[in-house]
DNA sequence: ATTAATGTATCATGCTTTGATACTTTGGCA
DNA sequence: TGCCAAAGTATCAAAGCATGATACATTAAT
């Protein structure tokens, strides 16, 4: 359910935070949901116990998750504390995304070689050396 | 024209090597054309010669530029070392993606969030016409 | 009460980035 | 031709940070 590369120049927790805060925006996690522990999420990864906790304890600070001993990390929020709905940098991808998008439809690509060619510079930006 | 985060997630010369492919890309820097030094660009964003240096080597590496002591640094290709080109229309989408996802790496939005954001523009685009 | 499972805290370690400084090469100009 | 400024390169140190190993504290179930 949760991927993350080992081999990225971005933190893992960093990661993690991202991932988990995606799930929960688009509502495979809800509220009420309990997270898999520390370890056990720190198993299935690979990674350190310290490394999820660190995840689980940004989200507690943003107000998406609450933490105890002994009973766990649930969902208690779908709404970061005091964030607007989209962040500017969301609304501009979003614009230029649909600016080279309309392009492409105009020039008569295909929605298979766009989502190719998507996948390939996704590809390139997020992974080259 | 080069806008970097300082305290963002990623280390500075990844964000720089992502600005510059994008602004390669993009056709803003053209094969050719002379990038400032990188006691310039270091004093223009306020970093250490040293980052700049690793971010123009990283892209020597990757075929695009070209540097050379005393004489400085140029773009010599806009295509990564190993890939062929592609029909007109393609070079201008790949562009335009390139750019729009090096400006949504540096600004530090998750790989998921940017694939939800494309699914859902080309979902709108192809929709209505 | 015991025990297993949870999150939390502490500390060490290693990597990586970043920076300060010096070296080397080139090209222009007196 | 010789000098000098400007370019990239190399070296080394320092700092930050992520990651991990381990131990502590709390809860709930048995």
């Amino acid at each position: 359910m949760i991927t993350i590369l080992l081999d990225s120049p971005v933190p893992l927790h960093d990661q993690l935070v991202s991932e988990l805060r995606g799930l929960i925006a688009q509502g495979k996690l809800a509220v009420g949901d309990e997270l898999p522990s520390v370890r056990q999420l720190a198993a299935d990864l690979g990674i350190n116990l310290n490394t999820v906790a660190r995840a689980y304890r940004e989200l507690t600070d943003a107000g998406l998750l609450t933490s105890a001993r002994g009973r766990g990390t649930v969902v208690i929020s779908s709404v970061e504390k005091g964030r607007g709905p989209k962040s500017l940098s969301q609304q501009r991808l979003e614009s230029s995304m649909a600016g080279a998008l309309a392009d492409a439809k105009i020039a008569g690509i295909s929605l298979e070689v766009i989502q190719a060619i998507f996948k390939k510079q996704t590809e390139i930006i997020w992974k080259n050396p």
